[in-house]
DNA sequence: ATCACACATATGTGATCACAGTACCCATCA
DNA sequence: TGATGGGTACTGTGATCACATATGTGTGAT
């Protein structure tokens, strides 16, 4: 049976089969717990949470409508391989919106908070340290939108979840394939360092050079 | 029945009465062809569509997905009343994106898109002058994504479709409530004069400004 | 006249079925 | 040995039903 994710829900969504799948799996999905190419069945995603299929086929077509899933040639529904330029897309606006949010959360972000990033970001390096690709990508995932999410933006992060949801797979894909060392090197420090020291500036700038530095992986 | 709509639909979707009754929807709300706090029931867009419970009860959770609908506290599906503080908030996000896409559309707008933006402008002006609040807001969003489309970007486009989704019902509704003349004095012709002239800077900046006077009407 | 209870209606949700495709596998034949 | 055929299982889609809940309305009693 499906329990309620740690993650946000939008809005206020009623606490339904449909609603809880949903969360599920779009927080697997930003974890990179999918592999692109992967066919995800509306059947087989039922008998996996224990409900019929009816909720699973709003879950699967909702996380379509969001880009997170596309359909194959034959009307599977399957995870999306992201080409290098779409990949790249997704990047650019992840920059984008992810810089904007960071600035709008500065002001909120507390001591405890700044504790609490630092605590993920050991658990990130000590998972990179043993290759855990999937610990990485939890803590990477938790790491970032603690820090949106003190922005309050109702309207920014849900937009920068759906580019997580189509980013996720295709990250994790890269990852497997280059090793935990091709990640080593992200900017987590600087940004709790700046966050410290009330550094606004070189706390957004660090937030776009550690988005950046996934741009290095594609070429 | 429903027709395929103008609008470009995302990815491959397949053509199901699902998606069509979807994308008719979508047309509709970027249009402000509903009011905030209307009631939008399954059985009722079921019925008007000539389809199933079915495909309108799907169209309709992904509008809410989308964050076009919203539900009411007994879970009736409604159109959002958009706050103040988050009507700001789309606008702000509206401008950084759509200046953003802007940008990349600009080195692929042609010279028969110039005419034909300038012919839409047109329309727009008749229809402010006639005070015809559905003929404007149809013709705003022609324009504004004529242009958004010589992007080619598959990823900011939808991110900015959903913003309009969620701004088109109030729109629609401050353009009713304080008449035609308040949106006179749109900047349609400084971005076709831009166009015309080759100049980037001016044209995302008079995109921009377009936007932002969407924000006069809140003060 | 006013309050309360009950019934009728409308809502979204979940389950199940039939249907039309597609893919894949295995047997059969050249 | 290879190709071709058919059949089986699986896919998403649409329709319909049962159910719980919410809303509104009218009827009854006080």
């Amino acid at each position: 049976m499906v329990t309620q994710p740690t993650g946000r829900r939008a809005a206020f969504s009623p606490d339904t089969a449909s609603t809880r799948l949903h969360q599920a799996l779009r927080t697997r999905m930003c974890e990179g717990d999918f592999t692109p190419g992967e066919v995800i069945s509306i059947r087989r995603i039922a008998a996996e949470y224990g409900t019929s299929a009816m909720p699973a086929r709003e879950a699967l077509r909702w996380l379509v409508t969001e880009g997170a899933l596309v359909f194959s040639d034959s009307r599977k529904i399957i995870v999306p391989e992201l080409s290098r330029e779409r990949f790249e897309e997704v990047l650019y606006a992840r920059k984008n919106l992810e810089t904007e949010v960071s600035r709008q959360a500065f002001a909120h972000i507390t001591a405890t908070d700044i504790d609490e990033l630092k605590r993920i970001d050991e658990q990130i390096n000590g998972a990179i340290a043993q290759g855990d690709i999937v610990r990485y990508m939890r803590g990477n995932y938790q790491f970032h939108f603690l820090i949106y999410r003190r922005s309050h933006s109702q309207v920014l992060l849900p937009l920068i979840e759906i580019l997580w949801l189509q980013y996720g797979p295709s990250m994790r894909y890269i990852c497997t394939r280059w090793g935990a060392s091709s990640i080593a090197d992200d900017h987590h420090r600087e940004v709790t360092q700046a966050l410290s020291s009330g550094d606004c500036e070189a706390f957004c700038q660090a937030i776009g050079a550690d988005i950046e530095q996934g741009m290095m992986l594609l070429s």
